[in-house]
DNA sequence: ACCTGAACACCGTTCAAGT
DNA sequence: ACCTGAACACCGTTCAAGT
């Protein structure tokens, strides 16, 4: 990887520019996952991330292809921190509880990921390896291919709509339906009109500090014990 | 509403245009909907959305404060189709059965307009009477507070990571993980390297046939009954 | 009151030209 | 082989000017 024949100036490379690495598609990814952690996805372009990397904006199509390749990558990182544990002598159910929380813990870490996620098809390596683990515990538990294959939409589907509900609900409501001056942003779920939405109102103080493990724990629990008793009751359909 | 010294000329409103109506809030939202619809969220721009209002792309500012106004509109309009069912004499979980039926059902004939929903929080009129009658429904079966707002949070999770998945889980995806030549988009699951996604490719025929209504029952029947059981087993925590 | 021309500060992407 | 200046066809949004 280091050049051999380079002498001296032991920090930089070589003579391309002082003190910069080359580009890679892998530096590309990871400048890009910073950057939208850090400034949200909208404020992602392709001239400020080539800022980033010292470098102008169309030296990046060198590498990629496109904005929606670097979108691509960047989804991929997410599930990449998602280390998968290794299968101790538990059972199916409670290794399945530990990704399903790892999973939860890498999403909810990147939040301004999330999008791209769910915006499309995922066909990374680190999301494909994610899946065939989850599919080879169940179907070594006892799961028909069927069963397995239903399970882990399920789960996803859990671990994906909680992560939504991270962001996409409104603990923060407008109480006018209507047109609205600017300050309305900032009126609470608590003060919509009672009349109109009085179990709203009542549950607004358990949204407004809803978003513990316990919750998801919840609907887990509810879904593992679901599995469970479909393999227990019977390998038929 | 019609404005009465208008005379003659029944098609046309006045003078402002040949034809046209006056804009209006409500008929931006609609015809920025319909163009989502048609032609994806990204092609939707101030620019284009007037000219199919047959207008300038400025004149949209006199109704609306800006493109996210517009597509908060736009979310809230696929919660309106949504229709919620009058309480008949059924249970709780029959009646939350359909809801998420229609749910699913409004979401997935909009799956364009689902990334809107899913990137921040709904404040819309259409969401909120949805979610106030769902905990409603709840409540009244004998659910305390606490178990009603887990239990909304629970199903919005399924419906929400179902939808999902339907456009997010890759149906074709590359084989070859790195750099990859144009023609790669179009290879199927099917056709990972079996040796190293062997549960993947066993259930990708599965896959590629699942997006149908009983997939989405099978979740949703764990987390009724699941939620049924904690009724029945006490009131307590 | 509502609409608009012109303008501003941005975008993603291409391509011929540089080293 | 890799980087870039200049350019193209777009964006969202503002504002003064029109009717």
């Amino acid at each position: 990887m280091v050049q051999p024949s380079t002498v001296g100036k032991p920090s930089t490379g070589g003579r391309r520019r002082p003190g910069r690495l080359p580009l890679t598609r892998d530096r590309i990814f990871r400048a890009a996952y910073i950057f939208v952690d850090d400034h949200g996805l909208r404020a992602l372009s392709m001239r400020k991330l080539a800022a980033e990397l010292g470098v102008e904006a169309m030296s990046l199509y060198n590498h990629i292809d496109n904005k929606d390749d670097i979108l691509a990558g960047i989804g991929d990182l997410v599930f990449a921190e998602i280390d998968i544990p290794k299968r101790a002598s538990e059972s199916w159910a409670p290794w399945t509880r530990r990704v399903a929380h790892a999973a939860r813990e890498a999403l909810s870490d990147h939040t301004n990921v999330v999008p791209i996620i769910l915006a499309g098809p995922n066909r990374g390596t680190a999301y494909l390896h994610l899946m065939e683990s989850m599919l080879g515990v169940m179907r070594d538990a006892g799961f028909d291919a069927n069963m397995a294959h239903r399970g882990w939409h399920t789960l996803v589907a859990h671990v994906l709509g909680y992560v939504l509900q991270q962001t996409a609900t409104p603990i923060l409501v407008s109480a006018s339906p209507g047109r609205s001056p600017a300050p309305t942003r900032s009126i609470a779920l608590a003060d919509l009109p009672g009349d109109d939405f009085p179990h709203i109102v009542e549950i607004a103080p358990l949204l407004a500090e809803c978003r513990t493990i316990d919750e998801f724990d919840f609907g887990l629990d509810m879904i593992l014990s679901g599995l469970q008793s479909k393999l227990d009751n019977g390998p038929g359909r």
